[in-house]
DNA sequence: TGCCGTGATCTGTGATCACAGTTATCGTCG
DNA sequence: CGACGATAACTGTGATCACAGATCACGGCA
């Protein structure tokens, strides 16, 4: 009895389908921008250039689909959708209403460890954003890992899935215009925006968090509205 | 020319797959509370049933475990999921604020047939809810009606997706209750919240409607949670 | 009587094949 | 030389088969 209960000390494995992991990895190159919105995909190429069969990728694409993270059009291509300027526009505005819920209740509920984790995240973001010549696929996965840790520290996981669903849908346009528009990472106010958050989550004010983030959403959503390179 | 030009005015045709179909035909159990917490399926049964084969089942099924609407366990076996109590609750106060937020954007975006529409549900209710012996079932479907109507009304269909994510998670427990406790429907607040809604998106108040709609949702939540069947 | 090994059975996962519909390519006719 | 039409290649969708792992029931050992 006492073997069985030292085996059950740490038995939360969680199995990896070949699915899973080829729903991670086209998820990661939507949020990252590495695909842009008009590219097209096929199930066999993508099979293909991963090494699998067929069928793993079906079941990632069947649920990018339910995300509208890629969408098969009337004529059965598949593609990563276009997103229209209006559409853009009330995703700005859902999330900044979301994850400044998010925020606020970070600044309520973060533990120790998960403001430390967002200090980090700031800290690493602040000092890239300074550099005269920023990788831009590293400064965007730190916009991207602040971000998350703020909304790990709200305590809600389920409102941290759906925003990352949100994520999946803006990522390849918020991406593609940073790799077209590399001057906003320092002239934009996000690197002071992030200090901002930070200085009201550790002191636990949550309406300030709040409209700090909904405004580093705005200015982001903003700036990329006035470049105008969306349809419609 | 002309001959294509007229056959293209109204070529919106959706094709509906078969996979299509088993998804909505499994989401509208769930969402109706037709299949419990803790409920097993197997694909091949549901295939069986449903006629078709197992791919169909296998690509709805992918969409609702990626909206945690099922779940798969490490076992393989394919289940309803259970709802923490704890869970519940950030689900109303995650609820409660989104679907505050299309309450108050549908009382300054609603067109006139919307308002019909709001209009049309919310009588349904109040009068269903008057009966003394109420068919559950088409209450559950009038409540559902009247809260998406308002939804819809909001102008943002991606909104009104998220909240269709949330309510497939809290269907379950939601009508699972309701069946048991039917007097909730007399007794609760809900109808008369509802016509406060309709109020207050008819003369235009978005900030009462956001908070009715809110009250609405945090009634039923109290209620079910008074109950206390959730685990945890 | 209580426990554990062992087989049959059922599970989701992955691969392969078949098919209808679309797109692209190229040859041919006007 | 340009436009049309047929054919070939490719698309997602669906069905069927194969397989490893897990559950369950039965039976034998202690």
């Amino acid at each position: 009895m006492s073997a069985i209960k030292a085996l059950s000390s740490a038995p939360p494995l969680e199995r990896q389908t070949l699915g899973d992991q080829v729903y991670a990895h086209i998820r990661k190159l939507l949020i990252s921008g590495r695909l842009a919105p008009g590219d097209k995909l096929s199930l066999r190429s993508v099979a293909d250039v991963m090494g699998v069969s067929m069928m793993p990728v079906r079941e990632a694409v069947s649920r990018l689909v339910a995300d509208h993270a890629l969408e098969v059009t009337p004529n059965r291509a598949l593609r990563v959708p276009e997103m229209k300027r209006r559409q853009f526009q009330d995703l700005a505005l859902i999330r900044a209403e979301i994850e400044g819920l998010a925020a606020a209740s970070a600044a309520l509920n973060r533990t120790a460890a998960q403001l430390g984790t967002i200090a980090a995240t700031e800290q690493r973001f602040r000092l890239l954003s300074r550099t005269t010549n920023p990788d831009l696929v590293e400064a965007v996965e730190c916009n991207q890992a602040f971000h998350f840790a703020v909304y790990e520290a709200s305590g809600l996981p389920d409102l941290v899935e759906i925003i990352g669903g949100l994520w999946l849908k803006v990522g390849p346009v918020i991406n593609l215009d940073l790799r077209e528009n590399p001057e906003r990472l320092a002239t934009g106010s996000a690197a002071p925006l992030h200090a901002e958050a930070l200085a009201a989550i550790t002191s636990g004010d949550a309406e300030r968090a709040r409209k700090v983030i909904a405004a580093d959403i705005r200015g982001a959503a903003d700036f990329i509205l006035s470049r105008n390179r969306l349809p419609d």
